[in-house]
DNA sequence: GAATTAAGTAAATCATACTCACTAAGACCG
DNA sequence: CGGTCTTAGTGAGTATGATTTACTTAATTC
């Protein structure tokens, strides 16, 4: 009530939990305003420390944003490891990686719109330790389209890198809507189209050469049959 | 020689002449710095003039920016429609889309890049011009697989936006190495690829299913002929 | 040749990430 | 308990770079 002047006693906290008190208002105020329009000074004084203190736990102001989408990154790469398990033949293993992923997405708007739209743009994108676990994640539909291959099932002459970069481009692009919030997303419905214009493409089959091969063969078969009636 | 203090004549140019100069001067430095690294002061100087004289021709940096790839979009959508045209067929004419599109990026990877990592980050993107031409240059191939769609080649049911998606969205992350100048793109080989992709999927075709119909087929062939010689 | 338009400038202003030099809480130890 | 050390925390800067302001002057028009 008086206007008391003598300065607000400094709270101490051990510095995991400060860290996550400054996560969390990172996280909240990016999402609110933005990457670059977010202001160090808002997020330090929403987790309760002065604008200073934030550089004792993150040397600047993009480390605090890698940190969170780093965290992201781990938890979601977990989670393929997890869903694959037990799951057989590249279709499915397919649809399993673009259903999980679209589930992070769906989870995580937030960060997921940051990583779309800051990190990337960033100079030394490439020597971050984000870059690395990207890798490492889409390694794994990599490698999942190269066994498909050598089992047979995916045509031979498949290039992995595009199909990774079809399928994640594409998510990339179809979810935009979704984390602008002008739309919902309807994740079995997404992962069902998207894999079946992978696997299937969206050619109807050619009916016309379907029929010239049947011909030809039921061609051969009356050939047979003329030779048994017909010739001696 | 002499330090002659007296100050430089100033040079002035007609408008269209110095917005020229300024705009080639923008377009060298974003592309050498990025457009955050990049300095007004520095394309100002490059540009003959000092800073203040940039807020004579655009509003902000970004005005600028966006001015360099509104031009790059229109040259981009005048392609499109000339190369299409007398182009027959749904695949014939995705397949133009998709090589022009790697075209346009092959031959402005700076402006590409600025693009794909600048522009769409930044807040009230969705409310440019350039999202507006964006929209336009995308609409060309929605309207091509609608197309295809209502004339039997392409599967009904194909999501029209979902084809988008994925082949911008594969272009935009398969061609980041170039951008980045990492490799060179061999556009032939990669719009065949994702042409390929696109229209006839990556599974191999379903062998069984196929002999499944030639059976039952050739079963009711012979049924026939039974009916023929056998029967009466 | 006076009036008007438009190209150009120098010198602020302002915002904000980041740094510096310092304070003091609290754990640990003898 | 008192001294010491580590480290959370701070207030007051600094630096940088986009943008604004108020002004100057070259060119054009009638």
């Amino acid at each position: 009530m008086s206007p008391s002047p003598e300065k607000r006693a400094v709270v101490r906290l051990p510095r995991a939990e400060r860290m996550h008190q400054i996560e969390s208002a990172a996280r909240k105020l990016f999402h609110k305003h933005g990457y670059t329009a977010a202001r160090i000074s808002e997020i330090a004084s929403d987790a309760g420390i002065s604008e200073a203190a934030i550089y004792k736990f993150y040397s600047n102001k993009r480390d605090l944003l890698h940190t969170l989408l780093k965290d992201w990154y781990m938890g979601m790469l977990d989670d393929f490891y997890e869903k694959l398990e037990g799951v057989e033949g590249a279709r499915n293993r397919i649809k399993v990686i673009i259903w999980q992923h679209l589930k992070s997405i769906r989870e995580c708007p937030d960060l997921c719109r940051l990583f779309y739209s800051e990190v990337r743009s960033m100079p030394d994108y490439y020597e971050t330790e984000l870059y690395e676990l990207n890798r490492r994640y889409t390694l794994v539909l990599v490698d999942v389209v190269k066994t498909g291959i050598a089992s047979g099932e995916l045509r031979p002459g498949t290039s992995s890198a595009l199909v990774r970069d079809v399928i994640f481009g594409g998510i990339e692009h179809r979810v935009n809507p979704f984390l602008m919030g002008r739309s919902d997303i309807d994740i079995d419905e997404m992962s069902s189209q998207l894999c079946d214009l992978v696997c299937q493409g969206i050619c109807t089959p050619d009916a016309g050469q379907d029929m010239n091969r049947l011909m030809a063969r039921l061609e051969r078969v009356a050939d047979r049959l003329d030779d048994k009636t017909g010739g001696g």
